[in-house]
DNA sequence: GTCTATAGGGAGATAGAC
DNA sequence: GTCTATCTCCCTATAGAC
């Protein structure tokens, strides 16, 4: 806790509070926090940000973006079902884990906000997820259309559950973290052992 | 919000408290509100529990109990394995919605507590997570037996992220949702159509 | 078991110098 | 763009009467 980031300036500010927003939520996070990560004090935070909120909404802003240009660099290139689900898989585990705190923020300190505030992420965050909704519609077949957000919600759920539990450092790659969860959503566990995905670790403690 | 309940009490105290950490977080919440919604005033909350923390301690103690009462009622009668998972994905769901406010407190509010207030519900937790990995190895066939922790955890990142998204009273039931659920786990998306399930309706908003 | 009163601390945010 | 100093508010928790 409390490092200090290397640049300060609006983005250094912007990252520390994405740092502090994940690992301790949106009420328990203090300007004064913030402002010593980032190696300046309480009050210069506001010349860059008008309130805590503002802020706070500017991390989720920025997590999305990094959602979505990770979602387009996969591409359509990718064109059998299975792996192109795979690759997007992966592609959003990535942001979680390597694409800088941000995105992490959606999924630990979203619901930690005010409901107000977080009304002013909801539309930025609908864009993110009719990708997906179109994406299954392409990748998933048999599944009746209207049931398709529903099975998105599931996976999301899977998907950014691992954010409590994966250790990045450990005996699973994310590679493999992704190959497992994109099979057992579309084939199941019973029909397991077709493929080998290699050891799989969480963390210690649940 | 600050409905005031209708027993006081040492009971009416906790399940107060489990509502406003569930909607607001741990930080977010304060004990007046508490208080206000218990229908006493915040320092007679001092004569129940010691201080906030152990009130919440308290909420999740008693959300681990509501949990392992609904998986121990379910019992070892369903004997095949499709139909005694459903029923214990059933219960889980039960006691997100249907068990009162203890057991949604452990996803909304648990990872917004101090890390020091949740190393004091952990253990309790592990004993939850045993029976779950215990019945796994038991309905689950084909996958080896150091995944089904993982397997675990994704099925339980699915199934306590309807509490964010899933409306109890839309034109889906809890049946229907578990179904769902048990099914897609089991059997994945792409051998769909194969049992019909209803309607599927998520909330208005993400 | 609940109350009134209050201690003691820390929060978000602003003013104005440099 | 960052600082020091400070305002105002509200938090958790305690003391002691009833």
């Amino acid at each position: 806790m409390s490092v200090v980031a290397d640049a300060p300036g609006r983005h250094g500010v912007l990252e520390a509070a994405a740092r502090r927003f994940v690992a301790q939520g949106y009420a328990a996070t203090t300007v004064r926090q913030i402002a010593e990560d980032s190696g300046i004090k309480a009050a210069s935070i506001y010349h860059h940000f008008a309130s805590k909120e503002d802020l706070f909404v500017a991390v989720l802003d920025e997590g999305i973006r990094v959602m979505v240009d990770a979602f387009e660099q996969v591409g359509p290139s990718t064109q059998r079902g299975d792996l192109r689900l795979l690759a997007h898989v992966r592609a959003h585990l990535g942001t979680l884990f390597e694409h800088g705190p941000f995105t992490a923020a959606h999924v630990t300190a979203f619901f930690t906000a005010p409901a107000e505030v977080r009304d002013r992420v909801v539309p930025v965050r609908d864009d993110y997820e009719r990708r997906w909704n179109r994406l299954l519609r392409e990748t998933v077949e048999g599944a009746p259309d209207r049931e398709l957000p529903l099975l998105r919600l599931l996976l999301f759920g899977a998907m950014n559950s691992t954010i409590e539990w994966f250790d990045p450092d450990g005996e699973t790659t994310l590679d493999q973290l992704a190959a497992l969860i994109a099979d057992q959503f579309l084939h199941g566990t019973t029909s397991w052992g077709t493929t080998s995905w290699g050891t799989a670790s969480p963390k210690k403690e649940s």
